[in-house]
RNA sequence: CGCGGAGUGGAGCAGUUUGGUAGCUCGUCGGGCUCAUAACCCGAAGGUCGUAGGUUCAAAUCCUGCCUCCGCAA
């Protein structure tokens, strides 16, 4: 079987890379999006994916859209029997899902139509869900609305930062990839229509929510500093300075809001139960534990974070 | 040349403005107290202050170059 395969960070590469690896199929061109500056110096880096496929030898491929005739012609003449999306972060128009012979299959991080968009497993951690999964479809042109194919779930741990769930999710996926390949060349695959009205929408995360509320309760507090990690990063005010709360744990202590209850070990209130910090960062210095911190800032017990 | 912060015993920091004895909270090691302890008391080891030059009687501190780490922005 032909396979184009369009994707981008590294959600996507043991994806791709199952693909490579199983003989029974071809893949014989890469998608992804154009190399992007990264860092403070704006070096110019290419996606996972383009690494990945370029050690495979494989073709890349790096449009910026898909409204160009030319661009569209050139993924025609591949003659795929089916496009394999995962984590593109481009939407493909009709003219594109029309192409392959089997339709274009993505495979989505969440247990659809909960969590349609752009950062299901963030959100399904931030939200404070204990069960999530990945799920196959046939793609149409609305937003991870498609028919559903196959669908895998896993159990959210307590703890489990979405990074965590991410490594969790990604070789998940490449099975559940496969094994929807395996069911188109066996005529046996299933389509099952999303149900609109149970659907949700996963916004992708940015910088302007990393911000913590002390009032709202410690789990809820606990999700979202599990739920950014490992970015955006959940942040608290320090000194007018942004720190930055990478690990966390919920404990049963009670106090006014922000208040530190406790400094060794570093303890603060919620609305509702407590939080103790476990790794934080301030601007402009490294990521340390938050007992170290504490020592070095000499905060004390009823002083305020954010 | 996008903006900014920081490199000081093993860890996190103060000291730099106003040059002149290496400081704090921990950790480590030894001893004590205790039924016991991450608690408490006593004592000790451990630092060419990122690096290379410069100014000076004297530099962690002032000046210059370089290296490294990090926050923002993209």
């Amino acid at each position: 079987m032909n396979i184009v395969f369009m994707g981008t960070p590294d959600f996507a590469v043991p994806s791709l890379k199952a693909l490579v690896e199983s003989e029974k199929y071809s893949v014989s061109a890469v998608y992804t999006q154009p190399d992007k500056p990264v860092g403070r110096k704006r070096i110019l880096t290419p996606p996972e994916v383009k690494v990945c496929a370029s050690q495979y030898g494989i073709e890349v491929h790096q449009p910026e859209t898909f409204k160009d005739s030319e661009v569209v012609e050139r993924l025609r003449s591949f003659a795929p029997d089916v496009i394999v999306v995962i984590a593109y972060g481009k939407l493909l128009p009709k003219t594109v899902l029309d192409i392959p012979k089997y339709g274009c299959i993505n495979i989505h991080g969440s247990l659809l139509p909960k969590l349609r968009g752009a950062a299901p497993i963030q959100r399904s951690v931030i939200d404070g869900e204990k069960e999530t999964g990945v799920t196959s479809m046939l793609m149409d042109v609305g937003l991870d609305t498609g028919d559903m194919l196959v669908k895998r779930s896993v159990k959210i741990l307590p703890d489990e930062t979405a990074g965590e769930l991410f490594d969790r999710l990604a070789p998940l996926g490449a099975e559940v990839l496969l094994e929807t390949l395996e069911k188109i060349e066996n005529g046996t695959l299933e389509r099952e229509k999303q149900n609109d009205s149970l659907s949700t929408y996963a916004s992708m995360l940015s910088k302007e929510e990393i911000m913590i509320d002390w009032n709202l309760s410690a789990q809820n507090v606990h999700n979202k500093v599990r739920g950014m990690n490992p970015w955006p990063v959940a942040a608290a005010l320090f000194g007018g300075k942004k720190l930055k709360i990478f690990k966390t744990r919920i404990t049963s202590q009670e106090g006014s809001p922000s208040e530190v209850l406790s400094v060794s070990p570093p303890v603060v209130a919620c609305g509702e139960n407590s939080v103790e910090l476990v790794e934080v960062q301030l601007e402009g210095k490294k990521r340390m534990s938050a007992a170290d911190f504490f020592r070095g800032q000499r905060i004390n017990v009823g002083d305020r974070i954010g």
